[in-house]
DNA sequence: CCCGTCACAATATGATCAAATTTCGGACTG
DNA sequence: CAGTCCGAAATTTGATCATATTGTGACGGG
């Protein structure tokens, strides 16, 4: 919230002077996909503007977009809210990120390089860890980062973009899943895609990210049909 | 309950019920995607507001909108144009189109109707017409209409999504292809999807789709070479 | 050739208008 | 007499615009 005022101040840091519209941007969707707004729930422009200190333009911006990326919808006559997902929604986030994500890893793993594969079982290691703490947003944003480094690599920016708008879509409902079954319950094929992405054998990685996208996304459908 | 009023009032577009940044966004999108903006064109938003004739919030809202669609790119300081596709943007265009729209072609076999076939053969003869005229907007808008409309078939609104963002992308380069080589050259595989369709045969639909979109976008990519 | 100044375009705010939902009051019915 | 239903006013929210502010790029002078 006070994202806004210190531009002035950290100029020097070299990271700042970013448009408010983008700063909004990047805080609700970090919002939304790491479940702290809940499927549902009503967004108002004016909320927002009261909450976030900037005037309704960068809001309105920012929510346009998010709209535009499903991380948002219309509900009806103006009014915009977290997306509940239905079960063939379920079913066709399953298929469209197994497409997408099989290939940006199968296309990761003649890039990656050795110490690149490290960073990644660290960020898995660190993953175990909240899974055994309970701790949902640290799961949800180090499960996160462990895909998009990986994909990251794989040097096709259009199906990442692709790969980027599906997580935006089921992370709410990800989040509720945790909440209701706690974090001991979730899949975590991870240990084989690092396995594979060390022999290089590209289809064996494609296989593993399938597996890991297949049995997180089924949990979810299992859970929002028993809601 | 929802009695229709005539807005007298508006009388530049003709029509009044929706809010003007949705139609801005309409408008732009259209352009877009059929060509009419050239790519490497860059956009500004004192010229479109002059153009439309409308403020500037709507047409900002607009943007940011194009832009997460990727049917704009942000030219680095605040400068917004039309994408130009490199070789590997349109080579992963061609594996999420074919990963994503065939399988709604998958889908819709199932469930159209026999006069939604014959509703696509009827746009087929239209989009024949066209190329027998040369007229690539015709061909453009037409062979565009064909593809949603039997993908609006599918009943898979998030896949839907994701093949209108991937041809958003395209759109703009696919104008300068025909604008080159005329419409001649151009595939048609779409004799091959209602004579599957009608044959109830998913597996065929699919193929016939997916060698639609090879056969187009392969094209593309080496007018893209050549230039 | 470098630096300061000027101009233009984009960003951001607040005000204003329109629409919709909600709430409150009255009337009608059981 | 009480409960419910309908309608109008009021409040809340969204949409648009005009305007001020800021940052960037270009042009000209030193």
């Amino acid at each position: 919230m006070d994202l806004i005022k210190n531009n002035a101040s950290d100029a020097k840091t070299g990271e700042g002077k970013k448009p408010a519209h983008e700063q909004v941007y990047q805080t609700l969707r970090s919002q939304i996909m790491y479940g702290e707004l809940v499927p549902g729930q009503p967004v108002t422009i004016q909320g927002l503007t009261d909450s976030l200190g900037v005037g309704m333009t960068p809001v309105r911006e920012a929510i346009r977009r998010l709209i535009s990326d499903g991380a948002l919808v219309f509900q009806g006559n103006r009014r915009v809210s977290v997306p509940l997902l239905s079960n063939t929604d379920v079913e066709q986030l399953i298929f469209a990120r197994i497409s997408i994500e099989s290939e940006l890893s199968r296309r990761a793993t003649a890039i990656v390089t050795p110490s690149d594969i490290d960073q990644l079982e660290q960020l898995d290691q660190r993953l175990d860890q909240t899974i055994a703490d309970g701790d949902v947003s640290g799961y949800l944003r180090l499960n996160h980062q462990f895909h998009e480094t990986l994909y990251a690599h794989a040097d096709a920016p259009i199906l990442n973009d692709l790969a980027e708008r599906l997580w935006l879509r089921f992370g709410p409902s990800l989040r509720v899943v945790c909440g209701r079954f706690g974090t001991h319950s979730l899949p975590d094929r991870h240990k084989d895609i690092i396995a594979a992405l060390r022999a290089r054998d590209a289809e064996r990685v494609a296989k593993a990210t399938a597996q890991d996208i297949e049995q997180g996304m089924e949990l979810m459908s299992d859970a929002l049909t028993d809601a």
